[in-house]
DNA sequence: GGTAGACCTGGACGC
DNA sequence: GCGTCCAGGTCTACC
């Protein structure tokens, strides 16, 4: 197999946009490279450790939307290796929505229609995305990039000896026989050690892979699939929520102080943070099964109203600027 | 069922 | 340079 290959995009799928959608794109270990819009990220794959860079050239011509995506790895990659990646990037980049979904929240909420935005970017896994929701509650973003950053130098695999990405995130299984301790001390997670050890027994070995199986399966319930979500280990209402939309159900809204924020100073409401907490679910209920997306995108456009397009985020400059006290109006 | 306080880190601030 | 205060969501004990 080549180190290069491609991967067909949905029509309306554009790299700088889709991929810059989401605030895990500023985590380890994913790179965005503004000047030349290139995804620079390590997979754990079978026969070892790699690097892939992913693109979206348009050769020559001037639309991006729906070209393939060129993959680069760092090293020659067997046929197991090449299915693993294209079954990490299809998840991260949500390749297999199909447009006629975007275009289901398009009828919903007309107001990003002109964007097209409407995909939203996760983790290769759901594992990656439990520990980067528990290391962004009850801290301000700098912290959560400085925890996932750790987490990958410390736990995860050295893919690479230089460039902006060296390790893999960690594996359930690597994290579920680390000592709390060393997470504390050397990861910087705080209080939250236990609770990520915890959390990895639990998505560790053959019965956390049917477990993850099922969380994703479209076919569980959506109140068992929260109820589930609620019994694991620092996962609360605000990130069985945030989880939630990461499964691609979006009908429930993770809110939380940015959220508050957002309704004072965008939306204009007024009140304790509970009566505005209601305000802001009843605000967001006409778009249903879309609401988190309606919700997101309102508070993404305002964002880019701050630090302009976010294909122009640099991760370790403007990516740190995401909290609530630095971005009031 | 609702509420108060502890948990931990890093940044802001005052001295 | 040091100490204090604060933001942030989850968890537990208590009413």
């Amino acid at each position: 197999m080549p180190r290069r290959f491609s991967i067909p995009a949905p029509g309306d799928f554009v790299l700088r946009r889709d991929y810059c959608s989401y605030g895990y794109f500023l985590l380890w270990p994913n790179h965005w490279s503004v000047a030349d819009e290139v995804v620079t990220r390590a997979l754990a794959l079978p026969g070892g450790p790699a690097v892939v860079r992913i693109a979206q050239p348009t050769e020559g011509r001037r639309e991006k939307a729906g070209r393939p995506l060129a993959i680069e790895a760092s090293r020659t990659l067997d046929r197991r290796d090449a299915a693993e990646v294209r079954a990490r990037l299809t998840r991260m980049l949500r390749l297999d929505e199909p447009a006629e979904r975007i275009g289901e929240f398009h009828g919903v909420d007309p107001r990003h229609q002109r964007s097209g935005r409407g995909r939203l970017m996760r983790s290769p896994t759901l594992f990656e995305d439990l520990i980067k929701t528990v290391t962004s509650c009850n801290v301000q973003w700098p912290s959560t990039v400085v925890m996932n950053r750790r987490l990958c130098e410390v736990a995860g695999d050295r893919a690479a000896d230089e460039g902006p990405v060296t390790h893999t995130f960690p594996s359930a299984e690597r994290l579920a026989r680390t000592r709390p301790g060393t997470l504390r001390a050397r990861c910087r997670v705080g209080y939250r050690d236990a609770r990520i050890v915890d959390l990895s027994r639990r998505f560790a070995g053959e019965e956390g892979a049917r477990l993850a199986g099922w969380m994703e399966d479209p076919a569980t319930p959506d109140d068992a699939l929260w109820e589930a979500l609620l019994e694991l280990p620092g996962i609360g209402p605000y990130a069985a929520a945030n989880v939630m939309q990461l499964l691609g159900r979006y009908h429930r809204l993770p809110l939380d102080t940015e959220s508050l924020r957002h309704g004072r100073a965008v939306l204009g409401m007024k009140g304790t943070d509970r009566a505005l907490m209601k305000r802001l679910h009843a605000h967001y209920a006409p778009f249903g099964p879309h609401a988190f997306r309606s919700y997101w995108f309102e508070l993404w456009d305002f964002y880019e109203s701050k630090h302009g397009p976010s294909w122009t985020w640099h991760r370790d400059t403007t990516g740190t600027q995401f909290t609530a006290s630095k971005l009031s109006v």
